[in-house]
RNA sequence: GCCGAUGUGGCGGAACUGGUAUACGCGCACGACUCAAAAUCGUGUGGGGAAACUCAUGUGGGUUCGAUUCCCACCAUCGGCACCA
């Protein structure tokens, strides 16, 4: 039977909205459950389809937990600071202010439509002062705990437009907007040092229950390496000896004795040329090229390796030989200290490096035994061996040291380890870990951001916009664009500017820079938690009562895309909170998953330019809320990409329907199969949610209600625990159909079906019954049927005898309730 | 190049701990209803073969009574990082 789905949605959702079931309670007996999707940008483009396929899942989640007896936290709000509503202000000359507002409406209208069970009580808005007085007050306790400075840190430039770009503006080194070209510019920016927590970041992953991949991504992205930094001599023409040194960090200190020439970068060089050094003209050349390329042709597909001699010669502390000091880009400026020593028999890139300009080898490290090796494990010893025939002369795995004078003969391990007392005592070397990640550049030169809440006084330097003055808002200016100077737009605002000390009440500038987009989301699960509290204002220890309760968030799902920003972002800002005594827990998020991409049908990815992008307000009105939600869930796998397929919505459509006309089939009694059929969906769907196969507990709904087609009558009772289940997916036709039949009560109020065991078990089973492994027949049995009796009826089987005839049986395998298999 | 993931009908996908490969949905074909169509309902639907049977889970091997599942090698596709010392 059809039924109206616009009337039905607007019915129920009104009555969610006006009896408040979806507020989570503050200091409730009931056990929490704090559950998290990420908060959408509220762009001009509306909702995109991929969004709901997080929030349906958690939603699922939520009111699962809900029916089981939890005072869930399920929340949304809005991260509305960014480049794309100001550039939109830019153009059109409207206020980004009003331009949010209107996305925000229009994503809250959407969202509403598909009947999301959030706590609207607690909607949260980056970029709405009350809420970002707080991002501004946090980034003041940075700023006392010393962990917030400024550093020259270069910013795209363009010529043409004469401002300053994000890296997405900048598209293959040309500006977005007007093709220009653009170039790097240094500026000093204000920073926060996340790099002083990122071991932290590391070790308390182990604890999380966070998907694999994202833990490695995370562990990858802040890429610790142990190791020594070493000096080493510099002898350059005309200079007196020792009078120069070069650091080089190295994560194999054990192969010092291997190192037979030093790569420096490009940067480095350079900064003996700004220091006065005369370098070779060649190498002048060689360096203002390497300086000039881009970081995309630098770091292009399978480059041949360049390079040039520098003319300087470094003394190899071990050996005391001279070695020759190459440049090459191959070694990054930025990490480490911008040099190398290479060891080219026991490194790749220095390999190739030395046998293109034909550099001297030495080994210093033989592989391990194969025998010791064998006593250990088959599939590692397989590993070593087939390593070790790869690489030829270069050899990169561990082992035992050889020509290396007091280290012979030891493991790689010792070795490293009695190399870096040696270091430590003859003083030029030390440990040391280096970390890929870098500090988090915090300021941009924009107006639609939080403005830095610093003010600059010649007497007191940087000092602090005092507690009681937050928030510091952004003033009204004419032009959004950046300033000519690469300045923000705040800066030609000189009333704002222009201030007074806090400290000495002189006069003074306020910092026009504003805070990265990043900033509001790197704390907005506290917001959540904090906002029915002394109402969302100061002191900070006004919320610690709240935050022991509801911190950690349960729960948290996302794309993969934030892994290495956002995601680490705000377990970083969660650790500095809590070392300061304001969080109740060091982790933010106790679980973390992701959800694949929505392709477009032919799976690539939906794009504005591409034309393929699916509108959700299109497919709520034209098939409804429900079936939306439900293929969201339903058309793969969760966790992977998977194309939109418009047919994929008429199925749940039709399901929705098929289930509709159970109505009709309400009787006093019901068949065996059908009250098994709802056991077995209620273990099914409960058991599926909590590992997110929905798409699997979706299909078991669908099996249900064919199974309850075919028998021809259903229990009100077993009809009102499918409504229940299906409440879940489908929570409009769900509380319609619970009304229809008698129901007085929200759907959403109910406890959680629970499955009886017994009545699961099915009382006969196929069974197939293989000959050597193939099927060649089925046979009714109990599950639990004994051997000879499974036997028998086998046997007598014809078709089966067919195989046995004249044949010897000489081995049975019966695995009860699973298979017979009979080998001749 | 490194890391990670994936590969099953015409399509999206399912398969517990190794136990009837293709659940569920889409599509398609035929039938019913209809003047007709849509919608709906019913039946069928991996390939080959009249059938017995046989071949099929990216490819090639292996382990096993039995492999989509475990092991080895390879191929392809997607994602992340990209010379990280």
């Amino acid at each position: 039977m059809a039924f109206n789905h616009q009337e039905i949605e607007k019915k129920w959702q009104d009555q969610w909205e006006s009896t408040g079931v979806f507020h989570a309670k503050d200091n409730s007996d009931k056990p929490k459950f704090y559950c998290l999707v990420e908060f959408p940008y509220p762009s001009g483009a509306g909702l995109h389809i991929g969004h709901p396929r997080s929030y349906t899942a958690l939603d699922v989640i939520a009111r699962k937990r809900r029916m089981e007896g939890f005072n869930v936290l399920y929340p949304m709000g809005w991260d509305a600071f960014g480049l794309p509503t100001e550039n939109y202000a830019i153009k059109t000359g409207r206020k980004p202010q009003e331009v949010t507002a209107e996305n925000i409406a229009t994503f809250k209208r959407q969202l509403t439509s598909l009947g999301f069970s959030f706590d609207w009580s607690r909607e949260i808005n980056t970029t709405d002062p009350e809420y970002f007085k707080w991002t501004q007050w946090m980034f003041l306790e940075f700023f006392k705990a010393g962990l917030a400075y400024k550093a020259s840190m270069p910013i795209n430039w363009c010529l043409s437009c004469k401002t300053g770009l994000a890296n997405e503006e900048v598209v293959d080194g040309s500006c977005e907007r007007c093709g220009g070209q653009t170039e790097k510019r240094d500026k000093q920016q204000w920073m926060i040092a996340i790099t002083k927590y990122a071991d932290r970041l590391i070790d308390d992953l182990e604890g999380l229950d966070y998907v694999e991949k994202i833990k490695a991504q995370q562990r990858n992205w802040i890429g610790k390496s142990e190791g020594a930094e070493i000096a080493f001599d510099l002898v350059v023409e005309g200079q007196p000896e020792k009078s120069h040194q070069q650091r080089v960090f190295t994560t194999r200190p054990d192969t010092l004795f291997g190192a037979t020439f030093l790569v420096v970068s490009p940067e480095v060089v350079d900064g003996w040329i700004k220091m006065g050094w005369q370098a070779h003209e060649d190498v002048q050349t060689y360096v203002s090229q390497a300086l000039k390329q881009t970081e995309v042709d630098r770091t292009s597909d399978e480059r041949e390796k360049t390079g040039v001699f520098s003319g300087v010669m470094a003394v190899n502390p071990a050996t005391e030989k001279q070695i020759p000091v190459w440049v090459a880009d191959y070694v990054l400026g930025q990490y480490g200290t911008g040099a190398i020593m290479a060891v080219p028999a026991h490194d790749e890139r220095d390999f190739s490096f030395a046998k293109k300009f034909n550099l001297p080898l030495r080994q210093v490290v033989r592989p391990p035994d194969l025998q010791t090796i064998l006593g250990t494990d088959l599939a590692m010893a397989k590993a070593a061996q087939s390593s070790i025939v790869i690489e030829h002369d270069c050899y990169v795995g561990d082992g035992i040291a050889i020509n290396s004078g007091f280290l012979n003969g030891l493991s790689t391990q010792e070795a490293t380890k009695q190399m870096i007392t040696w270091l430590a005592e003859k003083g030029v070397g030390e440990a040391k870990t280096t970390f890929k990640l870098r500090d988090w550049v915090f300021s941009r030169q924009r107006y639609w951001g939080e403005p830095i809440p610093l003010v600059h006084c010649e007497k007191c330097d940087w000092v602090s916009v005092p507690e009681s003055q937050l928030p510091l808002c952004l003033p009204e200016v004419e032009k959004y664009e950046p300033s000519e100077t690469g300045e923000s737009p705040l800066a030609q605002m000189t009333d704002w500017v222009n201030t007074t000390c806090p400290e000495c009440g002189g006069p003074a500038q306020r910092e026009t820079d504003t805070m990265p987009n990043w900033a509001g989301s790197s704390w907005y699960f506290l917001a959540y938690a904090m906002k029915h509290t002394n109402n969302f204002s100061f002191p900070m220890s006004s919320y610690k009562e709240i935050l022991k309760d509801w911190m950690p968030v349960d729960w948290y799902n996302g794309g993969m895309e934030h892994t290495t920003l956002h995601l680490l972002y705000s377990r970083f800002w969660n650790k500095f909170l809590f070392d300061r005594g304001y969080v109740p827990a060091p982790e933010p998020y106790a679980k973390r998953t992701s959800h694949g991409l929505i392709m477009a049908e032919d799976g690539t990815k939906m794009s504005k330019s591409k034309g393929n992008v699916v509108n959700p307000d299109e497919m709520v009105t034209q098939y409804g809320a429900d079936a939306v939600r439900l293929y969201e869930l339903f058309m793969g796998p969760f966790a992977e990409p998977v194309p939109w397929q418009i047919n994929g919505l008429v199925g749940m459509r039709r399901f929705l329907e098929k289930s509709t006309n159970l109505v009709q089939m309400i009787s006093e009694t019901e068949s065996k199969e059908v009250t098994r059929g709802l056991h077995q969906t209620i273990k099914k769907v409960s058991e599926d949610v909590e590992a997110m196969r929905f798409n699997t507990a979706v299909s078991a709904m669908m099996v249900f209600v064919n199974t309850v087609k075919e028998q021809g009558s259903i229990t009100k009772e077993s009809f009102n625990a499918f409504l229940i289940v299906l409440c879940l997916f489908a929570p409009h036709l769900a509380n319609e159909l619970n009304q229809q039949t008698g129901g007085t009560e929200l759907l959403e109020t109910y406890p959680w079906p629970v499955f009886d065991p017994a009545l699961i078990v099915e009382d006969v089973i196929q069974m197939a019954v293989q000959i050597n492994g193939k099927a060649r027949g089925l046979i009714q049995i109990a599950p639990d049927a004994e051997e000879s009796v499974v036997m028998e009826l086998a046997t007598s089987d014809p078709n089966i005898q067919k195989y046995l005839d004249g044949q010897t049986i000489k081995k049975v395998v019966y695995v009860k309730g699973r298979i017979l298999n009979i080998v001749l």
